[in-house]
DNA sequence: GCCAACGTTGGC
DNA sequence: GCCAACGTTGGC
């Protein structure tokens, strides 16, 4: 099983949101590089929910339910998109600056590459992540 | 609201 | 195939 994150803003598309809608198709993104790590995701990974912009903190644990598919918002037909479902909210939000300031995670994609918004996550950063927003994961 | 970083586009 | 210009993202 493999680990991500994924961002979104809250005015676009929040945490809350999601758990209120059950599930939803994560589409949008316009980026080869997001695109490619979503084309890897299989059903049963495991993603974070990061609120980029406003509240700049992982908020969230989703599953992906349903590999990549045609993104209908693309009419050129270039890019795709995943089914996710939240699984937990985290207990503490695990916010951009916790994140910059834990030496382990000086390797996370998040901060090295901050404007991806779909990255991988090594089974260690996962880890330590839940950890720190008191969850089990 | 500003600005830096980076990805994409298009001209050559 | 390179590179400059442009647009967008996202942190502050």
């Amino acid at each position: 099983m493999a680990y991500w994150i994924m961002k979104s803003e809250p005015s676009a598309y929040s945490w809350d949101q999601l758990m209120k809608d059950g599930k939803t198709n994560w589409s949008g993104v316009r980026n080869f590089q997001a695109a490619a790590n979503l084309k890897a995701m299989k059903p049963g990974d495991r993603a974070f929910f990061y609120h980029s912009n406003e509240g700049l903190a992982i908020v969230g644990i989703m599953e992906i339910i349903k590999a990549a598919y045609p993104d209908p918002s693309d009419k050129e037909g270039r890019f795709v998109q995943v089914d996710v479902k939240p699984v937990e909210p985290m207990k503490t939000p695990v916010t951009l600056a916790a994140i910059k300031s834990e030496p382990k995670l000086k390797e996370l994609k998040l901060v090295k590459q901050g404007r991806l918004s779909v990255s991988p996550v090594s089974a260690e950063e996962w880890k330590l992540l839940c950890k720190m927003g008191g969850v089990k994961g």
